[in-house]
DNA sequence: ACGGTGAGGTTGTAGATACAACTATGTGAG
DNA sequence: CTCACATAGTTGTATCTACAACCTCACCGT
């Protein structure tokens, strides 16, 4: 058996999930920040954005737990929003948290937005298929899941 | 129609792959992180020690197309992999570029880390379901395809 | 009260990612 | 042969990601 590395490296080749779920993200990625240029906007930016409108004056830490990113993370990734205008903090009962909730010019971004965030969506659909977009989904469920019952 | 942001956002939030595919690209990434953590290596870098491995002495510009992956973000990611002293580049033909190989540092550090990523990936398959995986297989081999082909 | 524990957030540091701009090296049309 | 153009790589800048360490505040048992 000559040339481990390489046998070793086939295999994971073939079957890696890792490997995969990086590079889909990759172009996913590229794909809607192409399309969304224009307004200014990253997809990972429109993701919080569509956290916070979906869920009005909500925790920080709510906002971590649903999209599995990390506080320190998601910290960062707030404070450009802010600094954007496109979300303002308000004070909620606890003295240790505060609320996120987005701004008029928040709201304004995001509809005009949305019908660009579509149209890549709808691209990108008719590119993995349909039956593949649905598991995909399904197996975010899961890995979701089984981190939120496990920690 | 009260509310427009939110109805967007829910409507966002039920269906787009965006979010799901940065997701599970999150927890799949921090799962494997955490497993090759002992070993000192990345998931990210594991994938391109495989690509290495896998296809010998190779240009950095093949290994981009096959992964999907910038190649200004390759450039600095090899840059890493070198000052381990996993990687070395040797002369090609060609002046204007050069070929990528494992050192034998890198084939140990390969074959010691295999085994984890394995058990990391076959966990991960159990909890993803067979099914899904394969689904994300084929994913990504369309939206790769069409991103070779078109551009 | 009060001290420990845990939850929520921020900051230091480091890696992964990409676009734009640049350099250097091929390559092909004339 | 020479100039235009394409290909390969690097560097500047910015964003996204996470772990570790830290701070603050709430809550709880004694």
């Amino acid at each position: 058996m000559p040339n481990e590395p390489r046998d070793t490296a086939r295999e994971i080749a073939r079957q890696c999930v890792g490997v995969r779920v990086r590079m889909l993200g990759r172009m996913v990625s590229r794909h809607f920040d192409d399309a969304l240029r224009p307004h200014g906007v990253k997809l990972a930016q429109m993701n919080l954005l569509t956290a916070i409108a979906l869920r009005g004056p909500v925790q920080p830490s709510e906002v971590a737990r649903r999209l599995a990113i990390e506080k320190s993370t998601l910290s960062r990734n707030l404070k450009l929003l802010q600094e954007n205008g496109w979300i303002r903090t308000v004070q909620g009962e606890s003295g240790n948290s505060h609320l996120l909730e987005l701004t008029a010019a928040g709201k304004r971004l995001y509809q005009r937005a949305a019908p660009t965030w579509q149209t890549a969506h709808d691209e990108l659909t008719e590119l993995m298929g349909d039956r593949e977009v649905r598991a995909i989904h399904r197996a975010t469920e899961r890995v979701l899941d089984a981190e939120q019952t496990t920690e």
